[in-house]
DNA sequence: ATGAAAGCGCTAACAG
DNA sequence: CTGTTAGCGCTTTCAT
């Protein structure tokens, strides 16, 4: 903190070049080790290197090759563990090929999804993922026109800039839905939160009615939560449908998270699971598998996701026709012990 | 995703000028609202940039005024939802201030962490933040050497680089340790993840203990799973510790995550809480509030730690001699239902 | 195997 | 209020 001493300024590649005794482009190659020098050149400049502590400076390096090694991401949200479980899976997978994410969060909102993308676009990152299929004209005109390459993550139903990764959500809750009806339950509510903005929810919901309707059936009751995602919201949810609607005998929740707080309500009420009360969830986390009774959901491969993205976003393109623009990681139904 | 067509190198501020017929450092100007023209000029200057979509490169003008807008952030995890708590608040408040975050994540690995902090420095960041105050004695070298402002997170026992803001460790188990000492409880157990990385996890651990040899006492038992926090890794020490210590009261976990796999496995066999078994955890969870009974812990402030790191990262240092280089943020012991 | 020189796209004096 | 001119620190031809 002793900034009093105004400090050198940091070493540069030229003044490792000078105190080595040879070129800036020699110097570059070795550090670089691209391009051919003698064995002996490379101790001299390593050790000039090494002796300045010199840093090399990436926004020179970028700037002089055009080539990036950043990598943005946009995600809606931070505040439960799936997108920080799809950020894990990318930036493990990223750092081993030398490239650095740079994140931005939405908080669901797509003119901040925009200004992200935008943000981000400006760092010429190398690719830039974003989350979701849904982005603003101004958003997808610009991420189509950008010159980088784009990759969608956790969606699939809709079309797709270049790449998208992830699974059906529409899937998702025809898979719920079917599994529900299997089971022998038909008096069906939905406890959601905030569904305006998150359109993967939605589509889920959309996914699940439809099989609903297939047999000739329909929701009891639908609450949706004017809030985001939480557990509070699921157990406040769960309990006005439990005050209003009588013989509801399964409730699909539009998350894990939503589904804990409907969970816990009913341990406190002792509303016995699953004979009184069916509850279906979405997500799989880890939390739900060491309930006393495992909740019954769906898993989605969160860092799979991520990595795969990652693995896309590196990748060059060798093939003139690209890669299938869509890569579908599937997900997996839990039957747990709640529904 | 049709590449056949080599797209038009983008718009460059030049190309701006060109369009508007005006100078570059005009262009920069408007772009920017940073000195002075004439309402005229930005018409056109604007008109330009909105015809030629253009979009600024970041890279150039960082190198350019010796000045980044990249924050490097370099966490040991993302595996729980703590971090993303950080990460949460420190990238709304430097989003608001035209930052963006560059995130790097350890493992709980010191090499790891020594390698990502140089990545990052390699970015000329505004500053670096980083959770923590232990590191390698290169990666310290670094950091210090780095003439970027760095501030260490969620830990302020022990010599700071520059900036620490966070809460005391050592204090929360001491906290902890006198909760439990005055709720009665006398034969305590500790269970635990791999400490050997989570030094923050070990302070709270010493504290604790601290608090327990000044009442003549000791901890009864002790099971540190050799697995990264998670709430089956609390399940299973807890496990151990029943299996093998007869007469146990209390359970002091790492955290809240490791709690939780305890707490359900005392719901699972019927063990009545805290009547047959006390539970303590940390951090203070969503999730923990929603428990039939809630979980006695300790509740800290993430988003707020990660919030005024960014306002750090990013003021203005008016003063000679620095601010306070350590802000406490404090904690909060949250009674709950089951200690 | 190595060096010289020309930029990469922008900002920051400095003139006008 | 606006244009010209140097760089920022590196990579990349292109010679040698």
């Amino acid at each position: 903190m002793d900034d009093r001493v105004p400090r050198p300024p940091a070493a540069t590649l030229a003044d490792v070049a000078a105190a080595a005794g040879v070129g800036e482009s020699t110097v570059s190659r070795v550090l670089r080790s691209h391009g051919s020098f003698s064995p002996k050149t490379r101790e001299r400049v390593m050790a000039a290197a090494a002796r300045l502590g010199y840093v090399p400076n990436r926004i020179a390096g970028t700037l002089a090759s055009s080539g990036s090694k950043l990598v943005g991401i946009v995600i809606p949200s931070l505040a439960n563990i799936v997108f920080p479980d799809v950020l894990r899976g990318a930036s493990q997978s990223l750092e081993a090929d030398g490239y650095q994410p740079v994140i931005a969060v939405s908080e669901y909102d797509p003119l901040r999804e925009e200004q992200s993308i935008a943000a981000m676009l400006a760092w010429r990152p190398a690719a830039l993922m974003v989350a979701g299929l849904e982005h603003t004209a101004q958003a997808r005109a610009l991420m189509a026109s950008s010159g980088t390459r784009i990759i969608e993550l956790m969606d699939l139903d809709g079309p797709s800039i270049h790449l998208a990764v992830g699974y059906s959500n529409l899937e998702v809750g025809r898979a719920s839905a079917r599994h529900l009806l299997a089971r022998g339950y038909r008096r069906i509510a939905y406890v959601g939160h905030d569904l305006a903005a998150d359109t993967r929810a939605a589509k889920r919901l959309a996914g699940f009615e439809q099989v609903l309707r297939e047999q000739g059936l329909a929701l009891q009751d639908r609450e949706t939560v004017a809030a985001p995602t939480s557990v509070e919201a699921g157990q406040a949810g769960l309990e006005r449908v439990l005050a209003r609607a009588k013989g509801v005998e399964a409730v699909y929740f539009s998350n894990d998270d939503m589904a804990f707080g409907g969970y816990f309500l009913c341990l406190s009420r002792g509303i016995v699971l699953p004979e009184k009360l069916a509850l279906f969830g979405f997500n799989g986390l880890a939390i739900g598998r060491v309930l006393p009774q495992p909740l019954s959901t769906i898993r989605t491969p969160r860092v799979e996701i991520g990595a795969a993205a990652a693995r896309l976003a590196v990748a060059p393109f060798t093939c003139d026709p690209p890669p299938d623009p869509r890569l579908d990681l599937g997900f997996e139904l839990v039957p747990g012990g709640t529904a």
